[in-house]
DNA sequence: TCCAACGCTGCACAGGGTGCCAATTGTTAC
DNA sequence: GTAACAATTGGCACCCTGTGCAGCGTTGGA
């Protein structure tokens, strides 16, 4: 970060252990928590069963959460590139249908796993928290893109549109936790119902 | 709670003492987050403007957090009331944005206080988790009364369609806070944009 | 006036999170 | 190989939120 700081050229090997050691950390709480839950696994236990201090588990993670939650953050950024990189001539819904993909592909390649990451995220107060907070950043990201395809709109109409399709997604999601099933096609279904439950052609049969 | 206590007969004068001193120290506790911040306001020194101890203070509320969030939750409730006194000829779209319309009024009677509040909501990750919280009970609420309304649709679309107008609901209050201005127009606006944004007419130039 | 229920408080403790400093480890240069 | 250097780590003390427990005083009723 400090740009003072000319890439030491010898803190390759540092970096890259430190990094392991991290994920390896990451693994372990993960496994803990699956087991015995968000709240009864205390930093002290992770930390010894990762055999590193307390304090080094903070320096690690900025915070407990931060275990659980970090790994999705850059999800954001491909949720905007690929919604930039859709044709031009597709409708918006379409668009952003597509834009998620990626995310319900990476859920996917372990869907027993993921299904288990979510639901103690649902279940649990702090990691909820946090993980609204991830899809505020992807709202802001898609926002951007948004705009950015649609300059004559206003900003309220790009943030309502990103924040309306990740609605969709927590909608789908949320049912893919309880009745299972593919997640893709329950994302096709609400993206579908969107039109038709919102659309002019819902008004009154006056 | 407990249908076992008998509604001890003379505990009124006791308990109304209790609530008068809990709204007391809700005040002086929001007087000090407004003033300092939430983090930097601790419980003791809410405590001690209260003239209480912090033994008691998490006797009249369950955590921090509580303090500033007990009172939106009863806001879902008439929510869902006025969903529902919505004549069943109105499109949903419409409905919803009817519902909203009390929790505007309640904001709107102290805007400047309103904001302030809603910011550092905004400002402050305890909160924002708390906040996203109680729009989840918000969302239920509603689903069930359209579910109730559209009894041929599954529970995807009513869960969609709450979800929806909430994300508008929260984009409006989003840009509330950032340009000020009246709220009421700024949700006029976001639902408004739904149809058009979404409608089936949003297809492409083909 | 007495008593029983209730509320309040202080205390001790668990757990998350942080600043500080010493010790360990790894890296570089000689 | 070794000395000097920097980064990583670990331990310690501390703050803050939150909770169980037990003693205290007050309140309201009989």
């Amino acid at each position: 970060m400090p740009p003072t700081t000319p890439i030491a050229p010898a803190q390759r090997g540092r970096q890259a252990r430190s990094r392991a050691a991290r994920s390896m950390v990451r693994e372990q709480a993960m496994r803990l928590f699956l087991r015995d839950g968000y709240a009864a696994t205390t930093v002290e236990m992770i930390a010894e069963t990762a055999g590193i201090s307390r304090r080094t588990f903070f320096r690690y993670f900025e915070s407990k959460e931060d275990v659980v939650t970090t790994r999705s953050e850059d999800l954001g950024a491909r949720l905007g590139e690929n919604y930039r990189a859709r044709p031009a001539s597709e409708p918006p819904v379409v668009a952003m249908r597509a834009a998620f993909q990626p995310v319900i592909a990476e859920y996917a390649r372990d869907p027993v796993r993921t299904r288990a990451i979510l639901r103690l995220s649902a279940e649990t107060p702090e990691l909820r928290g946090r993980y609204r907070d991830v899809q505020a950043l992807w709202i802001a990201t898609l926002a951007s893109e948004v705009a950015r395809r649609h300059p004559d709109e206003g900003p309220l109409h790009s943030e309502l549109l990103s924040a309306v399709s990740l609605a969709a997604l927590n909608v789908a999601i949320a049912r893919w936790l309880i009745d299972g099933g593919d997640l893709a096609r329950l994302l096709d279904e609400t993206f579908g119902l969107l039109p038709a439950m919102l659309g002019p052609s819902a008004a009154p049969p006056g």
